[in-house]
Formats: structure tokens, C-alpha cells, sequence
RNA sequence: GUCGGCGUGGCGGAACGGCAGACGCGCUAGCUUGAGGGGCUAGUGUCCGAAUGGACGUGAGGGUUCAAAUCCCUCCGCCGACACCA
């Protein structure tokens, strides 16, 4: 026999797959389709384990949808535009497409090593002129369509990373995501997708999505915030306190607390808080906590500890509920980016306001009180204020009774309540406000002061303004000899930057913003579906043909980011016409890109994150160097469930080594060659002391192990439990393992050909290699095509069972025996062994009730 | 603070409400080997017992059930996401 030597076959096999195409996709099959996907690298340097691990996973459930019939889309990529290609070309004195796509060939070829079954034919690399021009043209549709809106607002600013970031890119609390510098907040004109367009859909559809981690949808409900409530307008007073025309509006979720609003607060950056206070003695106070706002960086303005500064602006505005004029004042704990930038302040009910009104001695009058509190008694019919203080040491913000609240008085408060519902039809009726819905979603910051990315295709004239790129001028070509290194950008590189403008001739400049690199990663799962189309992004058949992705498999660190800018995407595509045509149904109607999402586990070392700059990085290409890509998938899919952190172990990797030379051993044992070891040692010892009965009971154990395994393995890899599907597959090795104990001339021919197979067969999509040479050259069946073109091997779960099994039987509960009877006995007969089983432990005790459990256990209640 | 997730041997981890600890690592003993590695055999939750055996056992406490690691409640601990969002 020859040792098993993954070097020796591993390469052999990878060029023979990639000659016969094994992995190609065939476009036109009558077999049911099956879209498997992994998320696409970023080529910043060396494959490392989480790639591994996420690439095992999808290479495993492509592989068995193959055998089980499906016509099945595994596709790989690059997403490799981006900043890191920029900084890492400044630092190594290359140009970042040099940087990029000598990264992009390294990577390649480690993921060729690691065997992946993916159709090379169809490689889509996100910073290829083929690729990115149809994201010019999807930002031209999306301009077309109204997505897209170039204003001013205050943007986040990475002064280390010199760009603007998306709001999903500001990470631990005001920290950039990629370089963890304090993030700045500035006011600046940027281009923006509108996905709050879609809020209430990426919102509501979550609940289709039924394949997804729960965590995940729980992440993205959270980062959409949507808050029902109230509109509520305030009339604000002149400087003598008289009311004007001029109206404020606020957004409150509780509009049952209007009549305990006590005070008003505008935030730091609302252009009213200078104007109602210039000129006054206030404005020296109000200027003050503006500047403290605006130097406070966003990680001290928004820690909740932070003590709340405010100043009174002089002047007043009238609640519409109670006529009251209430005092305007500023404070640093309103964001004047959500909702309005002003707030009715309700102490009693909030615990913010609460605070803040202790501090500057603004009354706190009660509005909502728990029915058990003592308040309630001397209030619940004050249909009048009566009470401008509470004893409270906090705000309370459950549901109770609305007091001191006019016609009002004595409703349920509290959130959604029923005093909330009467409160905004009183408002309504009045014109004074209405029921309305805020979402803490903001708007998509797409543009990207950077040079290595996608260029925004929008032209700027100064007599037309801002004029979009024609279709038929696209695609805007990066030029790539901007030299970066020398501080060369798209507005210093004239042939880029001056242009005529499209629609009145004049010399016009391009914009020189690129977008952010998740523009790209957000539709390129549609390009999978036909990536050499020189027409259009993708046909929209194809599209529908293989949309949504049946399974999608990625890191954790994209559940709100890329997942959720995908959905948008998909949505906005769609209903562009660009895909999910009138026949749509299902997600795909829903304009939702991935039907089961697997959030794979973190490969850690030590219990930490491997990283190189902790110096604890085990490098793939090393675990290959010593056992093979066959030993590294098996080990990574064993050690843990697929969603779990995974501890490295060198230990583990070993055991699977071993695992795998079992295996091998056990195929020539079982075709009747004996086993030697490297040395020559033999290690086929057959036990001379096995007799005819023992080969019949080994081979039923045999029998029934083939068939529930297979059954077993189906199941687990159906429900990502690959580790256990492995585990299973041990368990069949090892009682091959107790069968060819025998000696040649008791084995079973058929029983050991049959043995082989199946073990190849269950293994094949976890270690295709080794597999491979055991099927094609061991096993001879060269001749029956390859291991992975093999149908998935029958089963009978009849054959899986014993002709008797053994039965625990229970007294109240606490096992006492256990009982062998026939598979099919029947309950009385069953009932009465296990009562004679337990005759002792029953102790004469009469039993009230015997529950059979079938195949299982028996229950004796006494 | 809010919302999720998780607590099982020395370790990684198994258990549609039905015999807790599959499978693997590690460890112990024996066989094989000149030695090492490898292979093979047996054992390996805790406590009592020489042993057949018995008692206990899934973070803690309660509950539902004939039966709970699993379902419900309270608490403790760890991890993650979000967080001055009105």
C-alpha cells in the first residue's frame, strides 16, 4: 500500500478538477438551482484562518448539494477597492493597483491550495474596469430615481483616515472602523444614498427573513430605531413673551406626558438658539454650552454619565395643551440630528429631563403615576396643576394613570397607550399636531474623499450645477497613474478633472469623490449571476434565477453594515426593474438578497482574536506545509459548530491528521491489502480469535452504522452541525475499524466494498483530496467520473435499526435497569419485563402508571 | 441602562422534553518497537465501596411534567450589540 502523502496528491488533483472543469458551473441544467455564497475577501494581504473557516464551510455545503442534485453557483471575488490598498501603497512605495492585485494573485493561489470548489470562470474583482462601471451606472439608476442627494450636513470626519465616513462605519462609541481614531463631527457637503427611503421595508421585512440568525435581525431592528409617536407644534413668544406666528415642532414618543411638560430645549447646533438669544444677557450662557458641545469630542458628548449642561435662551414658547409658557433653554444632551433638534422636556417622565431640571431648579410636575403610588390619591381627579413638584428621586417612565392632564386625567398613560392615542386625536383635531414615526436610520454617506475607489460619476458646472455623467459617456475610467505616493489626488490630475460639462459645453470639473467601498460589495452577488455581461450590471433573468442566495455564509462584523446596505440595494434595484420581474415571489419579490444567512465563529488563539499585530497568527499556508488542506478543512469544521468562536488547538490539528490516515488505512484494509506503516511495520493484525458468529454480528453492526450514518450526516450538514456530521463519520470509521479486526476469510466482499464507498463518499465534501485519490485510484472507480460528481449515497433508515434494542427503565423518573426486547414488542410485553427488571428497586411498591417511550425508555410511576 | 446570546468532565464539545458527557484532545495502564513516533487493547464526571453495586451530578434557587441540560420564573456570572434617539 502507499502512505497517505496530501502533498503528493493535493496539487495533482486541483489541476485536474480545474482541466475538467469540475467545479464549473453549467448554466443550462434541468437540475434545481442552489446559490451558495461566501462573503468575498478583501485582498489586504495573506489568506488567514477566518477566510479558511468561512471558505470550509461553504465548500462543504456546495459540495453536498452537488451529490444531491443541485445545479449548484459557488463563486469567489474580490472586493478590493479601499483605503488599506492606498496607505499600504504609500508605505511600500507602490501604486495601490499594483498593491491590490499582487495580493489578489497570492490569495488565489492559497485558496486554490485549500481545494475550494469555486468556478474560476466566473471571478468578479470589484476594482476591474468591468466591474466598477456598473456601479456607476446602478448610482446613475439610483440618481434617476431620486436615491441619491448631494447636501450639507453635519458628517463624521476621520482626520487620520482624511475622509468622511457613513454613520454604520462609526464604531465603539465614536471611533472610525478601520483606523480606531476619535471620529470629528463636521459640517460638510457630501453624497448621499437615501436609504431612509426604505426604512419601514428593511424594517418590516426582517420578519421574512426566517434564515437568519435572530441576533442579526435583532442588530439591524436596533441601528433602523423606528419610534412611533407625536409631532406636537409649540408656538414660540417674542422677546416681551407675547406669542408670534413662528412654530417649533418636536417629536415625542409620549404624547400622554404633554400636559407635564415643564420646560423646552433646543439642541446646541439649532440656528434658533443664537437667534433668540443675540443681543440678550442669555447669549453669553447659550454660547458657552455651544462651545462646550462643539470641542467635547462625540465619544464625551454622547457617554451617558456626562453631565448635562444647559443655559435659558430668555425666552419662551406656549404648550398647546396647557396654554403655559414654557422656558426655551439649550442643552448639550439634544441631538440636533434626530428628530427636530428640539424637545419637550418632561421631567417627571424622563429621566434625562429629570436630571437636568434638578440641576437648573425647573419644576417637575407629576403627569403619569403608577397606580400603586401614594401621589395618586391626593391627585387622581386634578384635572388642574396642583402639584409642580414630585418626591421622586427619578423620573418614572412605565405605564400608570395620567393626572393633572385636563379632560384627560384619570387614562391609562404610559408608551402606546391609550392616553397617547387620545392625546394625538385631540391634537390632530386642533391642527396643534400629529401621530408620526422617526427612525434613527440616517442616510447613506457615500462619498469618500480618497483616490483608490469608484469614481462618483457626477460633473460640476457652474452654470448648470450638478449634472449627472451621461449614460453613454460612462464609465468614468480611474486613471491609475495618480501618484499617490507623491500626493497626487483626482483634482490635481487634469485629464481626470476637467471636463466639459454634458449639457452646456463649458469647461466643468468632475467630482472627485470616490464611493465607499460597500457600494461595490453591496450588489456583487447579483454579478455572480452573469459576470461577463459588457451590456448591463446583469441580466435580470439570471438575476431571478438565482436570487435570493440560498445560503450566505460571513463574519458577524457585516450583521448591520454590508448586510444591511445589500438589502438596500436589492430593494432599490428592484424597484428600478432591474430584477425580480412580474412573476417574482417570495424574498425575491421582497427585494431581499439572502434567503439563509450562517454568521461563522471567530478563529481564535490564546482566547484572543488571531491578529498580527498580537503576534498570535497561526498562517494557514504553514498548517498546509505540514498536513495538507485536507487535514486543516477537516480540523476547522470539527473543533466547534460552524457559528461558535473556535480556540485553535495544535493538538486537535494532530488528532484529524491521524483521523485522515485512519481513513486511508481502513479503505486498502477493507479491498484486503495489509496495512504497513511508513516503517513497513505491518499493522493489519487480525484477530485469529474471531469466529463465523462474530464476523455476522460485526457485520450487522456494520450494516446498521453505513445506513444511520449517511442518514446522520444528511441531517447535520443540512443543519450547519458540521462538526458533528465529522463526529459521525469517526463513528463509522471506527467500527470499520472493528470489522476488518477480522480475519480476510470471514469478511464480507460486498459488506467491505460497500464500507469503503460510503466512507469516501460522507467525507468527500469536508476533504475532497484525499477523497479524491481513494475513489479514483484506491477504490479504481476513475472510471465513474470524480468523487464530487458522485450522487449522494442511498440510505435505508430500516436498516439502520437493531433487531432488538435496549431500554432504559426509569422508576419516578431515576433509571433503575435496562432491558433488551425485540424492536417491535409490544407495550404489555415490554411493560411487563420492565416491571420484572425492577421488581427490587420497586420494593413490593404497587406501580400507578408504566409509560413506554418506544425504543427508548420505560417509565415506572409508583 | 436597553436588547440579544451563553453557563454541561482536565479541555474542545454531544444530547427532536425521554439512558447526560457522542466524537475528538489530554491523561492512565498493557501490548507492539532497539528507542522515539506511530499503531493496537482497556480505562477515564464526582463521591462511597475490594467488588457486584450505590449515591450525587449540566452556574444557584424555585416551578411545570410520569420524565428537565432542554420549557417557565427569580438570581448570579460571562460574552456581544446598541445607547443622552426625546
Amino acid at each position: 500500500m502507499r502512505q497517505y502523502d496530501p502533498h503528493a496528491i493535493e496539487e495533482k488533483w486541483q489541476e485536474l478538477w480545474e482541466a475538467g472543469d469540475v467545479n464549473r458551473l453549467l448554466p443550462l441544467s434541468d437540475k434545481p438551482p442552489f446559490y451558495v455564497l461566501e462573503m468575498f475577501p478583501y485582498p489586504s494581504g495573506d489568506v488567514h484562518m477566518g477566510h479558511v473557516r468561512n471558505y470550509s464551510i461553504g465548500d462543504v455545503v456546495s459540495r453536498y448539494k452537488r451529490m444531491r442534485g443541485y445545479n449548484v453557483l459557488h463563486p469567489i471575488g474580490w472586493d478590493s477597492f479601499g483605503l488599506p490598498a492606498e496607505n499600504a501603497a504609500i508605505k511600500q512605495g507602490s501604486s495601490p493597483a499594483a498593491w491590490t492585485y499582487a495580493n489578489i494573485e497570492r490569495q488565489r493561489a492559497s485558496l486554490k491550495r485549500l481545494g475550494f470548489s469555486y468556478d474560476w470562470s466566473r471571478v468578479v474583482i470589484t476594482s476591474d474596469l468591468s466591474y466598477y462601471r456598473w456601479g456607476q451606472w446602478i448610482f446613475r439608476k439610483f440618481w434617476d430615481r431620486g436615491l441619491v442627494e448631494r447636501r450639507s450636513s453635519p458628517v463624521n470626519w476621520c482626520p487620520s483616515c482624511k475622509t468622511v465616513l457613513a454613520n454604520e462605519q462609526v464604531v465603539d462609541d465614536g471611533h472610525c472602523w478601520r483606523c480606531k481614531s476619535p471620529v470629528q463631527k463636521r459640517e460638510l457637503e457630501q453624497w448621499f444614498f437615501k436609504i431612509t427611503d426604505y426604512a419601514d421595508e428593511l424594517l418590516d421585512d426582517l420578519a421574512e427573513l426566517t434564515g437568519w440568525p435572530e441576533r442579526v435581525k435583532q442588530m439591524q431592528a436596533n441601528w433602523i430605531g423606528r419610534s412611533v409617536g407625536a409631532d406636537v407644534r409649540f408656538t414660540l413668544c417674542d422677546a416681551e413673551g407675547v406669542p408670534t406666528d413662528e412654530v417649533i415642532t418636536v417629536f415625542t414618543t409620549r404624547p400622554d406626558t404633554l400636559f407635564g411638560c415643564s420646560f423646552f430645549l433646543l439642541a446646541p447646533e439649532h440656528p434658533l438658539a443664537l437667534r433668540l438669544s443675540a443681543g440678550t444677557s442669555y447669549e453669553a450662557g447659550v454660547r458657552a454650552v455651544q462651545q462646550s458641545a462643539a470641542t467635547a469630542t462625540a465619544i464625551e458628548r454622547e457617554a451617558a454619565e456626562r453631565e448635562k449642561q444647559g443655559a435659558f435662551t430668555g425666552r419662551y414658547v406656549v404648550n398647546p395643551a396647557t396654554n403655559e409658557k414654557l422656558p426655551v433653554w439649550v442643552s448639550d444632551y439634544v441631538l440636533m440630528d434626530y428628530g427636530t433638534g428640539a424637545v419637550m422636556a418632561v421631567p417627571s417622565g424622563d429621566q434625562r429631563d429629570f436630571e437636568f431640571a434638578r440641576k437648573y431648579g425647573l419644576p417637575i410636575p407629576p403627569v403619569v403615576v403608577k397606580r400603586d403610588d401614594p401621589l395618586l390619591a391626593e391627585l387622581a381627579t386634578a384635572t388642574e396643576r396642583v402639584l409642580d413638584d414630585v418626591p421622586w428621586s427619578e423620573a418614572y417612565t412605565g405605564p400608570g394613570l395620567m393626572v393633572q392632564s385636563g379632560e384627560f386625567t384619570g387614562m391609562p398613560g404610559g408608551k402606546d397607550s391609550e392616553g397617547s392615542e387620545a392625546v394625538i386625536a385631540w391634537l390632530q383635531a386642533r391642527g396643534l399636531g400629529e401621530a408620526s414615526v422617526r427612525f434613527r436610520l440616517r442616510d447613506w454617506l457615500i462619498s469618500r474623499q480618497r483616490y483608490w475607489g469608484n469614481p462618483i460619476p457626477m460633473i460640476h458646472c457652474e452654470d448648470c450645477g450638478i449634472v449627472p455623467v451621461p449614460y453613454e459617456d460612462l464609465p468614468v475610467v480611474l486613471p491609475l497613474d495618480v501618484d499617490v505616493i507623491a500626493g497626487e489626488t483626482l483634482a490635481s490630475h487634469k485629464e481626470f478633472y476637467e471636463v466639459d460639462c454634458p449639457v452646456c459645453g463649458k469647461p466643468a470639473h468632475r467630482e472627485t469623490d470616490t464611493m465607499d467601498t460597500f457600494t461595490c460589495s453591496s450588489w456583487y452577488y447579483l454579478r455572480y449571476t452573469d459576470p461577463h455581461n459588457t451590456v448591463l450590471p446583469f441580466d435580470a433573468l439570471a438575476a431571478d434565477a438565482w436570487l435570493p442566495v440560498d445560503q450566505y455564509i460571513g463574519g458577524i462584523e457585516h450583521a448591520i453594515l454590508h448586510l444591511l446596505y445589500s438589502r438596500f440595494f436589492t430593494k432599490g434595484l428592484r424597484d428600478a426593474g432591474l430584477l425580480g420581474g412580474t412573476n417574482a415571489e417570495g424574498l425575491l419579490q421582497k427585494g431581499e438578497p439572502f434567503a439563509r444567512l450562517l454568521t461563522q465563529g471567530m478563529v481564535k488563539l490564546g482566547g484572543e482574536t488571531m491578529s498580527k499585530s498580537k503576534g498570535n497568527v497561526v498562517a494557514p499556508e504553514e498548517a498546509i506545509a505540514r498536513y495538507g488542506a485536507d487535514v486543516l478543512r477537516v480540523y476547522i469544521l470539527f473543533m466547534a459548530p460552524p457559528d461558535k468562536d473556535l480556540e485553535w488547538s495544535q493538538e486537535g490539528l494532530e488528532g484529524i491528521w491521524r483521523f485522515l490516515n485512519r481513513v486511508w488505512r481502513s479503505v486498502y484494509d477493507l479491498r484486503g491489502e495489509r496495512v504497513v506503516d511508513s516503517e513497513g511495520t505491518l499493522l493489519s493484525l487480525y484477530d485469529e480469535s474471531l469466529d463465523a458468529s462474530d464476523a455476522a454480528a460485526r457485520g450487522r453492526e456494520l450494516e446498521r452504522a453505513i445506513h444511520r450514518v449517511i442518514g446522520k450526516v444528511e441531517d447535520d450538514i443540512e443543519r450547519f452541525n458540521l462538526n458533528t456530521a465529522i463526529a459521525a463519520i469517526m463513528e463509522l470509521a471506527n467500527t470499520i475499524s472493528a470489522y476488518t479486526k477480522l480475519p480476510l476469510a470471514l469478511r464480507d466482499a460486498e459488506l467491505c466494498a460497500q464500507a469503503a464507498e460510503t466512507l469516501v463518499l460522507l467525507l468527500a465534501p469536508m476533504a475532497p483530496h484525499c477523497t479524491e485519490e481513494l475513489w479514483s485510484e484506491v477504490l479504481g472507480k476513475a472510471q465513474k467520473g470524480s468523487v464530487h460528481t458522485q450522487p449522494w449515497p442511498e440510505h435505508d433508515p430500516r436498516k439502520a435499526l437493531a433487531e432488538t434494542v435496549e431500554l432504559a427503565v426509569q422508576l419516578n423518573g431515576k433509571l433503575k435497569a435496562r432491558i433488551t426486547v425485540p424492536l417491535d414488542a409490544p407495550d404489555a410485553e415490554v411493560k411487563a419485563e420492565a416491571l420484572e427488571a425492577a421488581a427490587a428497586a420497586l420494593e413490593g411498591r404497587e406501580p400507578r402508571k408504566v409509560i413506554v417511550v418506544k425504543g427508548r425508555l420505560v417509565n415506572i410511576v409508583a
